[in-house]
DNA sequence: TCCTAGATTGGAATTATTCTTGATATCGCT
DNA sequence: AGCGATATCAAGAATAATTCCAATCTAGGA
């Protein structure tokens, strides 16, 4: 859980992570999200990883997936009630969905920046997770 | 659209938005909406509203929440990949989600706080549209 | 090597939501 | 009030993402 996920010994791969097996499809969906930082849906993942295991299934592409999230390897993302989307970046950051292209950034939080400064939480409010979704476009630069 | 929308002479229904027509459906759903402000699914909002119109169909349901969203009298949430649920508060908020109860509670923004301040955007984005999520618990106090 | 738990597969099942179609109702206009 | 154009409604069929299921398969330990 807390390797070094970036590791470029053995092409990028976690070589552990305590109580979970390193299957090869497991391997292949995980190399598939670092190598292109996009955010693709389970389908697209799908389809990639064919392309190195022709014959892996798309129930197992969805059970890779959802193991990899619980061990904290990839983030899940959602947006509306569009298919789930999967992201290597499992540091603490929101999306930036851009309306006129489709693609979707992440977004950094300033540094040094705390929940409560600007949100009204309710008084005992212990926080396991936040998600920040933006829409809207990027000004034609 | 800038219409009270707690107007309290007609049973909190608002009376006129432009390019709306106030259909006996869209009136009830927005009813139940206004007298309950937990966040409904569809088919919860479909039960309530069926008590007076015995006859509405979900489809109509949704046909009548989709309207409402577009023209901004009610928001849509989501969480996860749960079912949509639907939020009479159209100011713009955020939402905490309580693991242990479920409930869902409304998060303001505090006063004076402007995104820029806290999350890192891409140069020339225009926000069109924000959702925070939180999940957690709350502390029994 | 054998055993067992866990992993993979393909297809069926589920579920929220959308679509389609025909019937109704409403609006604006004369 | 009457009329045509348009919007809405209802019911059920259709869709699509995801999950479930039952039957193999595999890896690692005794």
């Amino acid at each position: 859980m807390n390797r070094r996920l970036d590791d470029k010994a053995n092409g990028g791969l976690p070589e552990a992570c305590p109580g979970l097996r390193m299957t090869p499809q497991r391997q292949e969906v995980y190399r598939v999200l670092m190598g292109r930082r996009d955010h693709p849906t389970a389908n697209e993942v799908h389809s990639r990883v064919k392309k190195r295991l022709p014959n892996i299934s798309l129930a197992t592409v969805y059970n890779c997936l959802e193991t990899l999230v619980d061990h904290g390897l990839i983030r899940q993302v959602n947006f509306e009630r569009e298919s789930s989307r999967y992201c290597s970046n499992v540091k603490e950051h929101g999306h930036f969905h851009d309306a006129s292209s489709g693609a979707i950034h992440d977004i950094d939080f300033k540094p040094g920046v705390n929940l409560a400064d600007f949100l009204a939480l309710p008084p005992g409010a212990m926080i396991e997770d936040i998600e920040i979704t933006l829409r809207g476009k990027l000004a034609a630069s």
